[in-house]
DNA sequence: CGGTTGTTTGAACTGATTCAATCTGTGTGG
DNA sequence: CCACACAGATTGAATCAGTTCAAACAACCG
């Protein structure tokens, strides 16, 4: 990582770790320190085991590229997803094991460091705690819109609140850019729970009612108010 | 608070702050001074208005008794409650404003302190960081298990999940001693992301299948296994 | 007593699941 | 270049879990 001190760029493709940290406000020496710090560059590939529920999570980790997901199981086995992580967002380390396990969604770049180095950074510079107090609370604020959008909404608005937010988190400039839809149906489901058999017809439905065209895995969004309308969605809580 | 300094016990009922810092394995002088901060005690109302959604939520909040929900709503104004607070648990502050209002589920007893002056405090205190990220690691992790409840979870299961949920977070000696049921029918509804009408016939199937036993608001866990095993319930979460 | 809030029950309806089959696109090896 | 395998998408039919609407009932309280 020392070469990207120089060029600003860091091996690989894929989001700056220095330069999102700085985007957000924190402070540029700080970010190239935690930048600095001792790290892996993985690949991870879709939908393989990456990291398991129930073991330790003393690692950080921030995506570069593609998209990680968190995952739970119920007793019976179905599979649920309860937090996305896309390019520029990061996973802390926590004491204990993680309830949760890792995928990734699509082919990700993911910069994987130890707790310990993460620590002794963050005790060095106490004002790195504000900063990724409030990192924290946005994902928290996520999780409660995720909760009202499995609780609370029907299936149609479901999926249509996910690609929104899906589209905001990818920084898309929507209406005119499309987005490159990374989920299968499955997963479509596994997040907002319910079937893929179910996702598939709301997907057709909503192309009927003209909110959303889509050609292979690309998805162009023909009536973003109207789409926002459906799902409800109000990217307050995304910043 | 001051008076609390020599007797051990402050103002009003409840939990105890500082007792409560400690056993998590907070330094007593540090409970201590949290304890000092200057705060009101609170006395708040179920189902009335106390701190609306979309407001700067600048305050610590430190449950001594009761139940506090954090709670949103969809456009069409159908609630979810997505997160509870027991005695001994809080809100922290954020930054910001915040997306979720804050009801009581009973009548409550709630310190409540400025941002400011708890910041303080956490400044002065580096060591204070790591202690409040595990608080809020484990909000995060009952954040997940409600997502997966939700999203994975037949109507019956996620009743149950939340009886044992509150059966443990109210530190009760299960299956001894009776849960005293804090919540209505509509509140269970608002949790578990479906109809009171409905949450009433799996109640009445819960105790039909001789799992618990209701009178009245109070509820006897009569075959703890198996109810745990209906709900998929697995306390690791709650630590 | 009347008013309010919460619980219980019934009947009709509907959104989503389940199961199963088919279709499509993509990659692989012969 | 074709045959085959495989993962994902699509469709249909039957079923069912949970909603909706409406009404009755119970408990509590000033």
């Amino acid at each position: 990582m020392q070469a990207s001190r120089r060029s600003g760029q860091t091996a690989g493709s894929g989001v700056s770790l220095r330069d999102t940290l700085a985007a957000a406000g924190l402070n540029p020496d700080l970010a190239q320190e935690l930048e600095d710090m001792p790290h892996k560059l993985v690949h991870v590939e879709p939908r393989r085991p990456f990291r398991d529920p129930g073991v330790p999570r003393d690692e950080v980790m921030f995506v570069r590229s593609g998209i990680l997901s968190k995952f739970k199981a119920d007793a019976t086995g179905r599979r649920q997803i309860v937090a996305l992580r896309f390019p520029g967002e990061g996973i802390l380390p926590r004491e204990g094991t993680a309830s949760y396990g890792i995928q990734a969604i699509v082919r990700s770049e993911v910069m994987v460091g130890k707790a310990a180095d993460f620590d002794r950074i963050l005790d060095a510079h106490p004002e790195l705690q504000g900063f990724f107090r409030s990192l924290i609370q946005r994902d928290e604020d996520i999780s409660y819109e995720w909760l009202v959008n499995c609780g609370r909404r029907d299936s149609t608005a479901r999926v249509a609140h996910l690609l929104c937010e899906t589209a905001v988190r990818s920084r898309l400039n929507i209406p005119d850019e499309p987005l490159q839809n990374p989920f299968t149906q499955q997963q479509i489901a596994e997040i907002t729970g319910q079937t893929s058999v179910n996702v598939n017809r709301v997907l057709a439905d909503l192309e009927r009612q003209g909110l959303i065209e889509r050609a292979g895995r690309e998805i162009l969004f023909t009536d973003w108010p109207e789409m926002r309308r459906v799902a409800s969605f109000q990217p307050g809580y995304l910043e």
